[in-house]
DNA sequence: GGTTTTGTGATACGAACGTACCACGATGTT
DNA sequence: AACATCGTGGTACGTTCGTATCACAAAACC
């Protein structure tokens, strides 16, 4: 009964479904027949809206990042009422950190798309510049009307400060991912961290 | 014509084997033939030494968390020789950071395991704490060292500090694995970090 | 010296994978 | 009304994968 379809919203669904089941059994395991399935679609019905397996890994990592730029704009965003900018920063790297499901499957996912992109060049290496880019200007350009507001550690150095934030809040994402570390400790890590490059320490993560 | 063999040093080569190309074409891409043919032997002897493709794995992970570690350490210790503390705590961070071709495949290697070891719990989580946890414990005490000898700022917690320094490194090195930092930066990043944390800025990143 | 163990080769098997092909009804177009 | 296009199903094909099986020679053991 083909009723003419949205193919945009299609791809969405499908792509979803392979976000779901590439977080249960991790991205190397998924088969075009499993995210049909996961789908509720045929296996048909995937190839015809992507004809490659590699096109629909590809909008999946699309998709996979989209959402996540949002979900951490969007803490940011509700966090920019708050007294200081110190607040912001923290909204942007604890959204990061792997605490709920949400940010566990992005870590998990996103780190499974960065370890093929090293050998499937085709595999966008795009999406792991530009996005990383793109957090980093924001922090840094949070850090900096700190700076200017002189709430910041004399000798800080913005771009440097951004970049090293966002290193750790990866690495600690890695660690907690792993079970390693727990996201307690992690924030603690980072929040000591914020501590040396803020004047006052008075803020404190949740 | 079967001479008597090392069992221990023939797993060892075909670990080896399975290293390189892991390297090469990605962990996910490795199948059991790959691994006879680069390791010049037939596909019945992998099976006859590792029984098992997981086995195989299992044993690539702990071949390369050993000589990594070997590498560490063994840089470590050539810079015990040096005036301060520092000069160590460098060795040791940035012997982790991928800026040459063994660290770059230890770092896209590890990764690939530990993304792994997210859906499959039996390829040992054990490795991706009591490594990381050795680490830590190990710039911990070069940083209570350092601490004792007056030469961090006031205000740093030595457990803390490594922690963070670690997954700072780790996420450096992701970014470089990536395309998205290029190695002088990350030393850059990692260098006005240690800056903020020890007391005389002298020492520097080669 | 006969027998058991050990190392090695070749090959077969069943499953799963990505992709291609064939068919067909419903919809839109002229 | 005729026809082209679109969405969908089913299924088949060729390959590759991990593993299992059969066979056999060299060595070790008693």
């Amino acid at each position: 009964m083909p009723k003419r379809v949205d193919h945009a919203e299609r791809r969405t669904e499908i792509a979803e479904a392979l976000l779901r089941v590439a977080r249960r059994h991790g991205l190397h395991a998924v088969g075009m027949r499993d995210v049909a399935a996961e789908a509720g679609v045929s296996l048909r019905l995937v190839q015809y809206y992507f004809q490659t397996k590699e096109k629909l890994l590809l909008f999946g990592l699309e998709l996979l990042a989209e959402r996540f730029g949002e979900r951490v704009s969007a803490r940011v965003r509700a966090a920019g009422d708050s007294p200081g900018p110190r607040v912001m920063v923290e909204a942007l790297l604890m959204a990061a950190l792997p605490t709920d499901d949400e940010s566990r499957t992005f870590h998990h996912l996103y780190t499974s798309y960065a370890v093929l992109s090293v050998n499937d060049p085709a595999l966008a290496a795009q999406p792991f510049i530009k996005h990383p880019d793109a957090a980093e200007d924001a922090l840094t350009e949070l850090l900096r009307q700190a700076q200017e507001a002189g709430l910041l550690e004399p000798g800080a150095d913005a771009r440097l400060e951004a970049a090293g934030l966002l290193a750790m809040s990866a690495g600690l994402g890695t660690s907690i991912l792993v079970g390693q570390r727990s996201p307690e400790s992690a924030t603690t890590v980072l929040d000591h961290h914020l501590n040396r490059i803020f004047r006052t320490g008075k803020a404190v993560l949740t």
